[in-house]
DNA sequence: ATGGCTGCAAATAGTTTGCAATGAG
DNA sequence: CTCATTGCAAACTATTTGCAGCCAT
């Protein structure tokens, strides 16, 4: 029973969090924390409807951003055009190539700061976001 | 003759890039250059709006996508709704205040890394993107 | 019954584009 | 004169919202 076994873990992960565990609620639950991802909410909903699982657009979106809000996801902005989430929420770094799209996780153990700057008096910091562009040679 | 002097600068700039320095661009060069600053789009048409030099929302937006993709500013996404422009290229990094939407400036001295990670074969690196998110103690 | 959730369609916001008129060299 | 640029309005894209019906408790 491995794979209820997981529902039930999530189901749990949710509800923790105030979060109902609705049955299109679960459904995105299940597709965005499979693994450590990011996602645009238009992958998402194509690849519910292409399980026979659709889900609104107007939920998709209503749930990501009340999964994000809650902690379960962070919303990345990395390019202008479309909204990302990553289902992983341990820190970690990005590395975008910009002539594909593609969006690398970096481990947090491969960056190391030996200096930050002081933050604005009353402040505390949230994120530490760091995303590498790169491009391939001589585009 | 100060401020001729810094017209023909930035005509000059622009044109070595092969950009022809309408009024309009020089215009919106003016302002976006007169120092370090991240502006939008609509901060750039309400301000040039309020000296009485109209631009057009097409032009202005034209323009700053020229600019960016010749390398005279650097398009920025920090929050999901709007875009910024940042006038400054040399390397430095950011703070964003999620209270207040502020984007603070950090100099490239006060961030030092220690470590950073291979890039993936093939591919040099742009830039280095680093934002601290940071919020009000508590809120 | 009640209150939250879902889906549809319409609305919104930022940005882009087609095209006729205008401007620069 | 010729070609690039401008401005208008319309188009577009991603995302949000109003609201009626639905579901679970």
């Amino acid at each position: 029973m491995d794979h209820a076994n997981q529902r039930n873990r999530l189901q749990a992960e949710l509800e923790s969090r105030g979060i109902q565990a609705t049955t299109q609620r679960m459904r995105i639950a299940e597709l965005l924390f499979a693994r450590d991802q990011h996602l645009t909410a238009e992958q998402i909903i194509d690849t519910l409807a292409g399980q026979g699982r659709r889900v609104s657009k107007a939920t998709v979106y209503n749930t990501l951003n009340l999964f994000a809000e809650k902690g379960l996801l962070r919303a990345l902005k990395v390019d202008r055009e479309r909204g990302l989430f990553d289902s992983n929420m341990r820190p970690h770094y990005h590395i975008h190539v910009e002539d594909t799209g593609e969006l690398i996780d970096v481990a947090p153990g491969d960056v190391e700061f030996s200096r930050l700057p002081a933050l604005p008096p009353g402040t505390e910091s949230v994120a530490v976001d760091l995303v590498i562009r790169v491009r391939r040679h001589g585009s």
